[in-house]
DNA sequence: TATATAATTCAAATATTAGTCAATTGTCTA
DNA sequence: TAGACAATTGACTAATATTTGAATTATATA
């Protein structure tokens, strides 16, 4: 068992569940229009999606066939998302192939 | 290779690494100094070390036989680290209601 | 009801991390 | 220089994390 402290920090430690987040910043998402967004597959996508779930970092909604994400701004959150997007290099390019490096 | 914003948050996600800033926080120690308030061998220490030297959390100096070690407090890692003593539950302090599943 | 779509869960392979013991490096002092 | 001390590095194992293809669940619609 780890804390909600670790599970948050370990669930920001990946540039994948970061993008996730930034986007989600910008507008709510289904799993796909995330997933579209990765070359990767949708079981993985999924998967992060549930680490940022455990840490309470977004919300799922089902929306018909749809899974609806969207970000759980909490203000220690938002507080956390505005240091994360401070110290994160702009990244505007829609392309990418990968995210890591 | 990982970015910096990664490495940092990854050196985060670990209680040990975040009481070892926290007691480097009070004031400089050596890694033995350190080391004496875990129950862990010394090299499980030192690689601890070695990684948030990396994130460069830390600076580290030799002095004689001992190697010193300091926060490497810039601005914003000071800020991480009030978020993160703000967020981790005190040992001893008031209880938190935890989000665990 | 049958089919298609969206997303997840499952099972397994691979990669990464944390921890240990043994060996090594660097320093001090007799 | 030899011996002791402080700490690291290296090699290795066990536990976690990441990723994928296949199977499953849930929903919508013809």
């Amino acid at each position: 068992m780890s804390t909600a402290l670790t599970r948050t920090l370990h669930a920001l430690a990946d540039p994948t569940r970061r993008e996730i987040l930034r986007m989600l910043g910008e507008r709510d998402m289904t799993a796909g229009e995330i997933g579209a967004n990765f070359d990767m597959s949708a079981p993985s996508i999924s998967h992060h999606l549930n680490t940022l779930k455990q840490a309470e970092l977004v919300i799922a909604e089902r929306r018909g066939q749809s899974i609806v994400y969207s970000l759980n701004a909490t203000v220690v959150q938002e507080f956390l998302q505005t240091i994360v997007a401070a110290l994160e290099p702009k990244k505007r390019a829609r392309k990418r192939k990968t995210n890591q490096s």
